[in-house]
DNA sequence: CGTGTAAGGAATTCTGACACG
DNA sequence: CGTGTAAGGAATTCTGACACG
């Protein structure tokens, strides 16, 4: 089973190209817990061909206007859905109105 | 087509970890032309997954007293098939008496 | 020929913080 | 909340060379 997919080799520098996201961003939705790389012995981040699609597919819900609370909650499955549409809902209006809270 | 297998991706350190090569080695037989890695602007070398399955190729062959000049040729598969078996059996003889030049 | 190593420098990455909105 | 940035330091990588066998 064990893939290449999900083996992490990829250091950061490398995913922020493959992904097209800043380092800053890269780093901060691991601080959100919504990725896992392993460390080097010195403490460099390596990531798996799965975190380039995970994140990829996180830049597309925060471009929907998510927040990284509800991207977590979506992935854990754990949210009730009719709040979680709600959330969603909410997410996409802030975003096509620019709302700022 | 275009797999993870063969995207660029992984630095030399993470690279010596997953074949049990040494940096050096590696990039000696970058030099004898049996691989080629992409580099970043900065310059530091990125390898695919299908680079490491060649190294530890690589790596068994030159086990086997085989020399670069000859793990290129084969890849190659110029070398007439007689020569090559005897310098196959040569390579094998040497390692088996562990003979210097 | 194949590989280790010390050398000096450059590129890469890390963390914690301040800023802004 | 999400992200940019300057800061200082540490880890990583690079090249060319000398060594040895």
């Amino acid at each position: 089973m064990s893939s290449y997919k999900d083996k992490k080799v990829i250091t950061i520098g490398v995913m922020s190209e493959l992904t097209g996201l800043s380092e800053r961003k890269i780093r901060y939705y691991e601080e959100r817990k919504l990725v896992f790389p392993e460390r080097t012995q010195g403490g460099t981040r390596k990531y798996s061909f799965d975190d380039v699609e995970r994140l990829i597919d996180i830049a597309d819900k925060m471009e929907d206007g998510m927040q990284t609370f509800d991207i977590r909650r979506m992935e854990q499955k754990k949210l009730p859905k009719k709040e979680l549409r709600e959330r969603m809902l909410r997410g996409q209006l802030n975003a096509a109105f620019n709302i700022r809270k």
